[in-house]
DNA sequence: GCTTGACCTTCCCATGATGGGAAGCTTTAG
DNA sequence: CTAAAGCTTCCCATCATGGGAAGGTCAAGC
């Protein structure tokens, strides 16, 4: 089977199975002698593995490790159950974020006119949001986007 | 005020505003004869609603927007109005998809005894996740967290 | 006056995950 | 045999941010 049907048998894009071996995720599959990747079944399997752990949210890197311990089939149930919760945390932490993004808009918006006139306070806490009080650092931690 | 008195009064660090202003998202400042830039109090304004903005979850364009609706002053408090409502309707739905993820991995970690035995029902529907059905285009629409 | 250190400048690189597209080779169907 | 579809690698872009190098500038202390 070609890159393309492996593809097409587990919705990883052609560009993205490539990528995922090229930092080693995956393995790099044999090859025929005009250099195709040629892909098995069980090469199937897992790319659907990798997929649907990113459609529950879990980074490249997180999805590193379920590979390894779904791989090691002495593995201990809690240590997967652990990851799975940590991660639930994490997921949690950022609905809390935008959630506060929300409320807070949300507060706002009620308490515009939503007519013709110009005043309007959402702009006007925008523009007399307090200033930063603490180091003004802040160093922002965050986990991008992802999904399908 | 140099560019290092701007960031701490505006919590914007002196990368992003050099950053905002190369984007064109701010004007460029005055310069002294050796090149620095000098900020007005103006400035610190704009750069706090500029932060504002962001920490609400409003992309760098669409903070844009903000920032040409509250110079327009004559503008509807309807447009912005409009503008919150639907920012808030982007936001819901990313937590939404959130949500999914987070009520499908507790249904997950329920079923996991969590014990020293290595059946796990968390990469077993990882493993045995249905194979796509569709297209498998499915060209993922997401926005990158940020926040401070 | 001169040194030192803090601050400024620009420029390039990295992140995370993905897509777009070019240039060129291969395979397959007509 | 030819044309199209599919494969290969390589580079670029995204989005917002930080890191760091190389070098100029300013202010304070001696």
């Amino acid at each position: 089977m070609n890159i393309g049907q492996a593809a097409t048998a587990s919705g990883v894009s052609a560009k993205m199975i490539r990528y995922y071996e090229s930092i080693g995720l995956i393995e790099a599959p044999v090859r025929t002698e005009a250099g195709y990747r040629v892909y098995a079944g069980d090469d199937v399997h897992t790319l659907r593995f990798v997929k649907r752990a990113r459609s529950l949210g879990f980074s490249i890197e997180e999805t590193r490790e379920l590979l390894a311990l779904w791989r090691d089939k002495s593995r201990a149930s809690a240590d997967v159950k652990a990851f799975a919760l940590r991660h639930i945390g994490e997921l949690e932490a950022r609905i809390g974020e935008l959630q506060a993004m929300v409320k807070t808009l949300g507060h706002l918006a009620r308490h515009c006119h939503g007519d013709g006139r110009p005043d309007c306070p959402i702009l006007e806490d925008l523009a007399d949001a307090p200033a930063p009080q603490g180091a003004g650092r802040a160093h922002s931690r965050d986990r991008a986007r992802h999904h399908a």
